[in-house]
DNA sequence: GCGGACTGCTTACCT
DNA sequence: ACAGGTAAGCAGTCCGCG
């Protein structure tokens, strides 16, 4: 594509008539030759382009769905041309609901349809009313009197027998305008449409077509529905992604009380400086002219185009018309900060609606011609920091979290906003903008990619799913095949009223139903140890049992006799459950194709990493698929699904264990989808695998296999060194983050040692160096020398904030309100670094403290249970490591 | 008044 | 706003102790 300007697009807006004009703005003169129409809506035959987002189009009241054309970088909207109408279902006749005088006469009310739909909760076929609206504020959303609420709370005022408002139904209310639109019309976001005629349709690639049939073949064991699955989600996952042309953003504002955050609602302080990065190399910083502030010396790059403006309202105006042109639009927080501050600051100026590109709402700032994705937002989401980047960023800050991913840091300032000469500020705003886009492009635009396939997976537009958590995305495409299979959604009270709750008892007080299985761990140093575990175990298991809201207790009698084990429920026999096959389906598909692709040398790289992006959305997607029938929060929560799941689980394992031991092989230790073989022969994992195959019908694989492991007593806490020499640690102390970095440090040596041991007789040696490595660690504690104090913090997240706290008063706790007293703003998410010291309350923050007060005893302990854990199975003693170092002291 | 046994709270981890 | 299970340390409570 063509480098374009920043400034490249404009829209036809009407001139404010104020001392300042559009035409003023230097870059103007370019803009003239080709303005945009706005709203840029589709011409009547548009080329390919990405289904990117959807909304309600207040303005003729249909559907809007946002194109993204590929070629020219470009968004059309498109409006529906169906005559589709928002609606909800009730059980109620429209003759019964004429009756109802605040339906009939709502303003928003339409008309009624007679439609015949399936109940999945009674499995048989029902006749609902159809009550359609003609905006879907009409239907709910409004805080009283809109329809979904006047039917059961009217209807039994009017009606001739006794009717109680539990037994009046109301469906699909709660179901965004939108999203019911896109499930109505079969529409697939994130996937390639045309506009023929004035018609969306669908676009067909040859290329994608073919591969999906290549991957049904890999499939050609499965039944003919589940193939029908695999098919759908093969061809959602192997279309191709576009390049998508966006600009990060970033502002920043001069207040007069600097430390503060200023707030984005009041926008009572002078945006300074706004910075924008593009994707095609587009780099430029705005400065607002200011009294008294110098030049200064610092160089930007020499490719960052500088731009000073006389007035506020005329760096608005220029921020605006990027965000009028650019298809995509990135921010770090922007939903809370940078567009809303934007937004209001332009209202404050008395710009008119119209010419503010940003639609404010509650939570979030979206785009009127673009699409807006907060990064803040998707990197928070706990699903992806862990399953798609491992942890590898801890705080979700814009500084944590691009230099554990990308390695670019954020340029730290000594002095506040207002101190800075222009050229400080440009380069430090730029720098903020640059790592912003940075986060959508590192790895081959993986963010990015990985959003449109969740969009694909969920049936959402981009914003929404790069906003909202896994069970959201769960939930959308569990409800998209409901109206696809003529099904009525169920509402989650009908659902838990039908299925009831659960009947296991947890181990941990407070939980619903009982979980996993951990087997005890046998003690010591053992070589040669394989880990077999089924891959996706409890996917796996709602495949073969087919697990479902609707199958779980089903009606039928003859049902009842396949019962779960461990358990009072039983599962149907005569109906695959959707869940079954969704997730089923998702699950063979990354084990069978997505995760051996993204590791096949022979594709080329380009392809190969788009394999990953796709196996790394499902495993995210996965991973939650058991969790959400658990969660109440969830829209199809059913708790004898989530129970039943995890009693198979360890039905499962069990029996795993039994059988090894049946093959004479030790089970070292195991944990929900996993056992530790010592020294199996090859023939022993075969024999297993094999039979696991056949009488589990799940797969048991070897996951990897250790050169040799440490268990000490402790469940979920052992160390494993693989034939390569890289050292897996899980659950010790000594790996924890919030442990000061001393101790960490030489645990980390001592890690380092054990990857060198190769056989049973080094050990020797190694014990002897981790000897020295402790002692080391002890006199350098006694003799109080440490690099800083630094190095002795504890680094404890607050979960709440301090006030909160009202039961116990934790260590971090106290470190927090010392701060607090010092005037220094705690907030829950706040990391504590604190130090422990002699004099009450024995904790204070690190910064406080110093060199002579520090508790030196305390980190002494500290070391020697972190220590215990392994040195314990190697049969060392840290007490009598410590206790030579005391004698020869005195010696 | 003080220490040990106990429970509960909190965080960080594992699957 | 996915679940339950485990470890660890500390805070707070109860009880015995001439």
């Amino acid at each position: 594509m063509t480098q374009k300007c920043l400034n490249e697009y404009s829209y036809a807006k009407t001139d404010r008539s104020k001392n300042m004009t559009v035409e003023a703005l230097p870059s103007m003169q370019a803009r003239k030759e080709e303005k945009r129409a706005f709203p840029p809506f589709a011409p009547k035959n548009l080329p390919p382009s990405y289904f990117v987002s959807a909304t309600y189009n207040g303005k003729n009241g249909k559907a809007l769905i946002k194109l993204y054309e590929p070629t020219s970088g470009q968004i059309y909207f498109w409006c529906d041309n169906t005559g589709h109408k928002p609606y909800c279902l009730t059980n109620l006749s429209p003759y019964e609901l004429e009756k109802i005088n605040r339906l009939v006469h709502h303003p928003g009310f339409d008309r009624f349809e007679i439609v015949e739909k399936v109940d999945p909760l009674l499995d048989r076929k029902v006749k609902v009313t159809k009550v359609m609206a003609k905006d879907p504020l009409a239907i709910g959303g409004r805080a009283t009197g809109c329809i979904r609420d006047v039917i059961p709370e009217d209807f039994p005022k009017v009606s001739k027998t006794p009717i109680s408002p539990e037994q009046i139904k109301v469906w699909e209310s709660r179901i965004k305008y939108y999203q019911s639109y896109i499930y109505d019309r079969k529409l697939w976001p994130g996937m390639i449409y045309e506009v023929k005629n004035g018609d969306l349709v669908p676009k067909s690639l040859e290329e994608a077509e073919e591969t999906t049939q290549h991957i049904l073949n890999v499939f050609e064991n499965a039944t003919s529905e589940e193939q029908q699955y695999v098919e759908q989600w093969a061809r959602l996952l192997e279309y191709p992604a576009p390049r998508f042309r966006r600009v990060a953003l970033d502002i920043e504002v001069h207040s007069r009380i600097p430390k503060r955050m200023p707030d984005s609602r009041e926008a009572a302080h002078p945006i300074v400086c706004v910075s924008l990065c593009g994707s095609e190399g587009q780099k430029k910083v705005l400065l607002l002219k200011r009294q008294s502030v110098r030049e200064g010396t610092q160089h930007l790059p020499a490719d960052v185009n500088v731009e000073y403006f006389e007035s506020e309202e005329k760096l608005l105006m220029a921020v605006f018309d990027a965000l009028w042109s650019y298809p995509f639009v990135i921010t770090f927080n922007g939903d809370d900060f940078d567009l809303r501050y934007l937004a209001h600051r332009a209202q404050n100026f008395g710009f008119q609606r119209s010419e503010i590109p940003i639609e404010i709402g509650k939570r979030v700032c979206l785009l009127k011609y673009g699409v807006h994705i907060d990064l803040y937002k998707f990197f928070f989401n706990r699903s992806i920091q862990i399953y798609a980047f491992s942890n590898r960023y801890r705080d979700v800050k814009l500084d944590d979290v691009s230099e554990a991913l990308t390695g670019m840091k954020k340029i730290k300032l000594e002095k506040t906003i207002g101190e800075l000469t222009y050229t400080e500020l440009a380069k430090y705003c730029f720098k903020d903008a640059e790592i912003t886009l940075k986060l959508t492009s590192f790895e081959d635009d993986l963010v990015m990619k990985l959003i449109l396939v969740l969009a694909r997976i969920s049936s959402m537009p981009m914003e929404d799913v790069s906003r909202q958590g896994v069970s959201r995305w769960i939930r959308n495409f569990m409800h998209r095949e409901h109206p696809r299979t003529n099904m009525l959604i169920p509402n989650a009270a009908d659902i838990l009223a039908t299925k009831g709750k659960t009947a296991t008892k947890a181990i941990i007080k407070g939980k619903k139903y009982k979980g996993a299985i951990v087997v005890e761990p046998v003690p010591g140093v053992h070589f040669n140890v394989a880990v077999m575990d089924f891959p996706s175990l409890y996917p796996s298991i709602m495949k073969v049992w087919n697990l479902g809201y609707q199958s779980i207790r089903c009606l039928h009698p003859e049902c009842r006799t396949n019962s779960i084990p461990d358990t009072p429920h039983w599962v149907c026999t005569r109906k695959r459950a959707l869940e079954s096959l969704l997730i089923g389906s998702l699950r063979d598909l990354r084990v069978r194709w997505y995760k051996p692709k993204s590791k096949d040398k022979a594709l080329q790289a380009e392809l190969r990493n788009w394999y990953k992006v796709i196996q790394g959305a499902i495993k995210v997607i996965l991973n939650a698929s058991y969790g959400v029938f658990g969660a109440e929060s969830f829209d199809l929560y059913c708790p004898p699904v989530a129970e039943a799941t995890a009693a198979i689980g360890r039905h499962s394992i069990t029996q795993i264990i039994s059988k090894a031991k049946d093959l004479s092989i030790q089970v070292l230790y195991g944990d929900t989808d996993s056992v530790f073989l010592k020294n199996p022969s090859k023939e022993q994992i075969e024999e297993l695998a094999q039979w696991t195959e056949h009488e589990l019908k799940m797969s048991l694989d070897v996951d990897k296999v250790y050169r040799y492991a440490v268990f000490s007593s402790r469940k979920k806490n052992y160390l494993g060194v693989l034939e390569d020499g890289s050292v897996d640690v899980k659950g010790l102390t000594g790996k924890k983050r919030h442990i000061p970095l001393f101790i960490k440090k030489a645990f980390d040596k001592m890690k380092e040692r054990l990857a060198q041991v190769k056989a049973p007789a080094d050990f020797e040696s190694a014990k002897k160096d981790i000897r020295e490595i402790v002692r080391d660690c002890y006199t350098r504690l006694k003799r109080r020398q440490w690099e800083s104090l630094s190095e002795l913090a504890f680094n404890v997240v607050l979960g709440a904030a301090p006030q909160s706290y009202t039961k116990t008063t934790p260590q971090h706790v106290k470190a927090a309100r010392i701060l607090q007293e010092k005037g220094k703003e705690v907030k829950a998410g706040d990391l504590m670094s604190f130090v422990k010291v002699v004099k009450e309350p024995h904790v204070k923050p690190v910064e406080l403290a110093t060199k002579n007060e520090i508790d030196v005893d305390k980190y002494v302990a500290y070391l020697r249970s972190t220590f215990d854990q392994v040195l314990d199975a190697l049969g060392l003693d840290v007490d009598e490591i410590i206790g030579l170092t005391t004698l020869e002291r005195c010696m």
